[in-house]
DNA sequence: GCCAACGTTGGC
DNA sequence: GCCAACGTTGGC
C-alpha cells in the first residue's frame, strides 16, 4: 500500500465537499508530475486532504476508491483521474507550519515544492502524520 | 497583494 | 536542444 497527499482549495473543492458527496472525481489535473502519481495510486491507498490557500493544513484522510481513467473533463488521453472516498476526518488538523516544525518530517514533497499537487508520502512520514493528526484510523 | 518557485512554451 | 519569457500556484 502505498500514501499520498493532494492538494486542494477548499472555496473550489474541500473536505466538507468531498464528505458531502460521499465521493470525488479527482479531475483537473495538468501537471505531468501530478498526473504520474495519480497513475501510481491503487485502490485502497491512503491520500491525506490537505486544504491549501486557505489553512494550509491536512484536514482528513481519504482512500482511493477507483483507479486511474481518462478525465472526464478533456479528450486529451494524457490526462487522468481517480476517485477519491473520505475515511475519516482529522481530530486536529495538521498545519503546514506544524509539519516544517517537526524534524521526523523531511521527505515531504510540498515542504520543497509547493506547487505539487499530487505527491507520495514516505510510509513513516504518513504515519507520523496520523499521530499529529491526534486520530484513530 | 506581492513575490518566489517552478513548469511550460516558443524562438532560435 | 537550449534558454528566455511567461503563466500559475501557493505561502506569506
Amino acid at each position: 500500500m502505498n500514501y499520498w497527499l493532494v492538494k486542494s482549495e477548499p472555496e473550489v473543492f474541500g473536505w466538507d465537499d468531498l464528505v458531502k458527496d460521499k465521493v470525488a472525481i479527482w479531475d483537473g489535473v495538468r501537471n505531468y508530475q501530478a498526473r504520474n502519481n495519480l497513475r501510481l495510486m491503487k485502490k485502497g491507498d491512503y491520500v491525506l486532504f490537505y486544504h491549501s490557500q486557505t489553512t494550509k493544513d491536512v484536514v482528513g484522510l481519504s482512500e482511493v476508491s477507483q483507479e486511474f481513467f481518462q478525465d472526464p473533463t478533456t479528450d486529451d488521453p494524457n490526462w487522468v483521474s481517480v476517485k477519491l472516498i473520505p475515511v475519516k476526518k482529522f481530530v486536529e488538523p495538521v498545519t503546514l507550519a506544524a509539519l516544517k516544525a517537526n524534524e521526523k518530517i523531511t521527505e515531504l514533497i510540498m515542504l520543497r515544492n509547493g506547487r505539487l499537487s499530487v505527491m507520495p508520502v514516505a510510509k513513516n512520514e504518513f504515519n507520523e502524520i496520523i499521530k499529529m493528526s491526534k486520530t484513530k484510523i
